[in-house]
DNA sequence: GGAGTATTTGGCGAAACATGCAAATGATTG
DNA sequence: CAATCATTTGCATGTTTCGCCAAATACTCC
């Protein structure tokens, strides 16, 4: 038996709705800011809150979203929950953004000065 | 001059938002459907169309979304527009959480199995 | 067990997003 | 240049997400 076109399969529908949750979870500013810390270590709840400054509620909410996805999870230890990555390479995907819009900022300054150069001659 | 928690610099705060703007790019099935399309290659929109099944005009919103985001770039040639991946580590990123989730759904299944056999064992 | 701290859940209004249709634009071909 | 094909844009609509507040839950410390 042959897997024909196997990108119209049920299972790799299934597959990429998936990795659409993982990407959705990390497409929040506050989620991502999180999700950076925790590159570094687990932390509580209460230490991501002041990080990112929101309510409580709404950072708890945030973090279940990203639970959802299976990029966090969390461990509840005496009065706190601490929350820590599982989705380890988040954080080459996130070196290598970084390395990407820097690029792109740096040949847009490229692109203005030579436009204005181009200007100032004429 | 030394920076002091560079986490909260604006310049900081300016690269998680574009961070975050590809990964909400990236967070909708027909737009990671697409991508993934174009890690094997550039497609003109039609191409794009026939795959994910909306109506063009659908795509092509979903096109510019990642434009937007610098995931992908375009290129008039003739009467078509053609689409190509720019951010290459997409790919071994799709790659690493299509294991991931493999495994998560390994892992429920051994879970179910464990608790039945639990289940029948009293 | 009562006060205080940490976290989650429910609810609601505002803002953002997704989608298809219709119309506009641009290129090709006869 | 009229007809056609490929793509984008404007618009209307339904859906989802966001963020706060208030209330519920869970734990610790006296």
């Amino acid at each position: 038996m042959q897997m024909i076109e196997p990108q119209r399969t049920a299972a790799h529908r299934r597959l990429i709705e998936a990795q659409a949750e993982i990407f959705k979870a990390l497409g929040h500013p506050s989620r991502l800011l999180m999700v950076e810390e925790l590159t570094r270590g687990e932390r509580c709840v209460c230490e991501l809150q002041a990080l990112v400054g929101s309510d409580v509620s709404t950072v708890s909410k945030h973090l279940s979203i990203l639970k959802g996805a299976g990029v966090v999870r969390d461990e509840k230890r005496g009065a706190n929950v601490y929350y820590s990555l599982v989705l380890g390479c988040v954080r080459s995907f996130l070196e290598c953004t970084g390395r990407h819009i820097d690029q792109a900022a740096q040949d847009l300054s490229q692109d203005l000065a030579r436009l204005a150069a181009l200007r100032s001659g004429d």
